[in-house]
DNA sequence: CTGTGACTCAAAGTCCGTG
DNA sequence: TCACGGACTTTGAGTCACA
């Protein structure tokens, strides 16, 4: 992954993260609800991983909301972060 | 990959096609554009992969829309299909 | 111009821990 | 509750020859 391939991923975690502190979930409930690994779940919110769609697919529904709103704020984030 | 794990990829792909004919593009146009392989991208629109953000994000990015965009067609597509 | 099987390799993703 | 690491298995990324 190059430098700029990043950006996304970083800007997803974000967005989750966001969704989540927003909904009272701790990442371990996420992770229940996803049926994605704890620490996994960890990784994604810190962009530390390049995560397929499907998992983000999951997420969203463990969320509770549909991906492409998801997707959209991470987009939006990754915008605001260019210099 | 369970049974419903692939319905968004498959619809993921039907969305990213419908969204390459409408723009008149080749694969090959398309694989160009994105720096992809060819056969990647006509994997990707069968659906016969399950993609990660960063590569659904350059192919959104080949196609000239938001990548928002053409996940929410996909899961709009993703529900219609369920029976 | 596109579909497909086979392949290699790096990364995703799981599971065990720690502070 | 979370970040982070090590070791491990599975899957995606990316390319090729051929139909």
């Amino acid at each position: 992954m190059g430098a700029t391939a990043k950006v996304l991923s970083v800007a997803f975690g974000r967005a989750m993260r966001e969704e989540r502190l927003n909904k009272g979930l701790s990442q371990e409930e996420l992770a229940f609800r996803c049926n994605l690994d704890r620490t996994y779940i960890s990784s994604v919110e810190r962009g530390k991983v390049n995560p397929s769609i499907h998992i983000t697919w999951l997420i969203a529904v463990g969320l509770d909301i549909p991906l492409w709103v998801l997707i959209k704020s991470a987009e939006e984030l990754a915008s605001n972060k260019e210099k």
